[in-house]
DNA sequence: TCCTTATCAATGCAATTGCATCTATATGGA
DNA sequence: TCCATATAGATGCAATTGCATTGATAAGGA
């Protein structure tokens, strides 16, 4: 139960982390805004949608895919809807819910945000770092995947 | 002016770090929550005035420190003052400002909320990587850090 | 000195988020 | 079938955040 206080190393490699995570969002958010284009979010859901093609996908299953709270979901979609990017089509066997694909003002949006967001991981990411270590840095990232439940 | 579109390292390099910063911060948060205590971004405020000393600082100079806009800055720290966990002292040589000091109670905050922090960094990263792999995380993401402004 | 511009900090208002709850349908057992 | 419980999604309300602006003092030149 009682939890060992982090290393000198852990400590600054936290740091940076959550240092950097939000500087690189903070930009990229930014660079969106300053072209009338719509929040991360927005593209992190369009993209799944675009992804998951004609059947669409059930609110809940973008939960996990996008690391939003369910009633953060119901509203973004609510919203995508009020643009036209996305539509809720009733499903046949569940009465309860609903299936959300993606439009066509949907994909162009994406391929919008794509612009921006896209130039956006070239210079902040693509230009730092070599192709050896982004891959490096990727692995290491994916070692901090998921982190399991602890009960 | 027209930027290339990222390589396919760089992408999954991006996501990994979106997707796991995100997770860190949402467990961290969680484990905080459980426990009664106030948001990462109090410890962030609270831990500059604490290396900050008796002197203190102005709130300006926590703008760049804690990655906050001003505004949220002033309201933090309205927050932290109602609490009684910050005070804010008028200063002499620049009637507009103020300076503002941790309290006692604002300390024994500060330790209350590293004793679940703390225990979440080790925990997530501590125990997930070897001190040598913490030195190359923490190396790659300061090439990443304080991306130039581009004009 | 006077005036223009810059800086520090706070705040009104709208949008978003978090929390708890609600409605509606589904599922599984008695 | 009927009921208790679980799941899908929406929403009321409070708290927080973002944006634009304001009030107040400072700084610097004419």
């Amino acid at each position: 139960m009682t939890k060992k206080s982090p290393s000198p190393e852990a400590i600054v490699a936290w740091a940076r982390l959550m240092r950097v995570s939000r500087q690189l969002v903070e930009r990229t958010e930014d660079a969106l805004k300053a072209n009338g284009l719509p929040p991360l979010a927005w593209y992190d859901v369009l993209h799944e949608l675009a992804e998951a093609g004609e059947g669409g996908l059930r609110p809940f299953e973008l939960i996990d895919r996008v690391l939003l709270a369910q009633y953060g979901v119901s509203r973004l979609l609510a919203r995508l809807e009020a643009d036209g990017l996305v539509e809720k089509l009733p499903v046949s066997d569940d009465g309860r819910g609903q299936t959300v694909r993606i439009t066509a003002s949907g994909r162009e949006m994406r391929r919008r945000i794509w612009a921006i967001y896209g130039a956006s991981i070239t210079e902040l990411m693509g230009d730092r770092l070599s192709a050896k270590e982004l891959g490096v840095l990727a692995g290491l990232l994916g070692r901090l995947r998921d982190p399991p439940v602890t009960d």
